[in-house]
DNA sequence: TATTGTTATACTCTATAACTATA
DNA sequence: TATAGTTATAGAGTATAACAATA
């Protein structure tokens, strides 16, 4: 069966025993075949790093990706509604409501409702909500640069361009 | 404040405003501030855009990407035990049992019980496991040709290449 | 009727701690 | 004592369905 795999991997142009060595994969002696071979392996793999990397740099703010990314947008688009925010995060309207409320009860946030629709809750950074998003956008800085020392500037660059260029229309 | 980000951006030779729309970014006029030249940020939506259409790929066989990496890991080697298993999935054992508890009951793995050591279990696919493997590599194949339509066969062998790179030693 | 935010609920994935049976 | 597998439990993160208020 596994020259079955050696196999397809031979087709595919690639060699899954000669990756496992050279792949930042385990030295524990378990096979992973085509795994190694696998564009959602490898970026399951690097997401995973990057994650914890991010943890490390953002350590005691407790602050993970997700909210990182609402700070954000809510600082770059000032009073936007929950369900325009919602859309950006792709998440669905009724996840985003006891985030926001984390974000809230830690004074980050604000909602407000509209004026103009009493059903909108309109989204705002508060003072200290800003003032740690700066020393956010600090760490997050150095995590990048953490991140991809191993690249050069111009393979980082090209690896964001190719991994934008993946997505399916639809998403 | 967005003058900042855009200072950040130009600083760091990208432009957050011009990947937005470039990128695959939503068309729904929000702005995604500095998300777009984070490496994490685009590893989230490629990889969420990749496990979408893995399960479309694989469909009405109801096999996650951590159920087929695990068929495949158990392909590869025998005989091997659970935490052995565990090890190269980057799970806790414990995390293990429920998903091998899963393939058992579908009748795709067996648990076979060392006769050296009789606190280990040995990992088999079963007949059955081995033939639907088959069918899932097949479908797993055309989900990878897919997924990468939109780059030539050197790109997506660099993008694999560069994702390998990232980790840090450590994982 | 449709939209916005919310609640209740559930499912997946993961970990830690403590247990058992062996070694 | 240490290891392998298991159980109980908990915490993220996510979704769907149904609801109240409002348009």
């Amino acid at each position: 069966m596994s020259n079955k795999v050696a196999a397809d991997s031979r087709r595919r142009g690639t060699r899954s025993a000669a990756n496992a060595s050279v792949n930042g994969s385990p030295g524990h002696g378990i096979d992973l075949g085509l795994l190694p071979s696998l564009l959602g392996y490898q970026l399951r793999l690097a997401q995973r790093a990057v994650f914890s990397d991010f943890a490390d740099a953002l350590g005691e703010l407790e602050v993970s990706p997700g909210l990182f990314g609402m700070l954000v947008v809510i600082e770059a688009n000032p009073g936007l509604k929950q369900s325009q925010l919602a859309k950006a995060a792709h998440l669905d309207r009724s996840t985003l409501v006891p985030a926001l409320d984390k974000l809230e009860a830690r004074g980050l946030v604000m909602r407000r409702a509209s004026e103009h629709d009493r059903r909108v809750n309109g989204l705002w950074l508060t003072e200290p909500g800003t003032a740690l998003l700066k020393t956010l956008k600090q760490r997050v800085a150095r995590h990048e640069q953490r991140l991809a020392h191993r690249l050069s500037r111009s393979e980082r660059n090209q690896l964001i361009a190719l991994l934008a260029r993946i997505f399916p229309d639809r998403r």
